[in-house]
DNA sequence: ACTTAACTTGTCGAATATGTCAAGTATGAA
DNA sequence: TTCATACTTGACATATTCGACAAGTTAAGT
């Protein structure tokens, strides 16, 4: 298992989004009404379904929104053999 | 501090970058021969620098060339205080 | 001074992320 | 059924990433 495909790190991050997002009790309106910076609905879902390869911008500032460190949205494990 | 500037985060994930790099004593050069996925020394040093807000793959690549978790490269301070 | 290695920076083209808008789906309540 | 809320998806325009190549810079060694 040591390095995963583009599809599957997008959609284990936009999993981590969307598990976050629920726990919390938002909705992704709500997270868009959370923060002045500019992003919209349209751009979480597609990042939550994994369609889409965020920037570590945008992935920040969701992680603004849904109140917890970027890193945790991006844990994706990890393989100590490359 | 509640949110930072993009181009604040794209120094500190740069910094994250190469602060590993150097203390597990790899070259830029080294990265791109540690994986097989395509990545060249240009964009590893744009995003260094701070320079160019890299999508989260890209990163995921770097990772697995430094042999480290995602997240630890993602590791930006988070304030409570949104 | 010269060479080499490591890194930076500019440019180009292709691919794609993002915001915006519109339309569609799903669910639940009245 | 009707309405509202939440989410998804397609299309479009704009901006930017990313790989590539070339050229420039910096530092260390001889």
């Amino acid at each position: 298992m040591s390095s995963m495909k583009k599809s599957e790190i997008l959609k284990i991050i936009g999993q981590n989004i969307k598990r976050i997002r629920l726990e919390k009790g938002f909705t992704q309106v709500d997270l868009v009404g959370k923060i002045e910076a500019r992003i919209d609905t349209t751009n979480i879902s597609r990042i939550e379904k994994g369609r889409t390869n965020a920037t570590i911008h945008t992935l920040y500032k969701i992680s603004q929104a849904l109140e917890v460190p970027l890193s945790e949205i991006c844990d994706v494990y990890f393989s100590e053999s490359v």
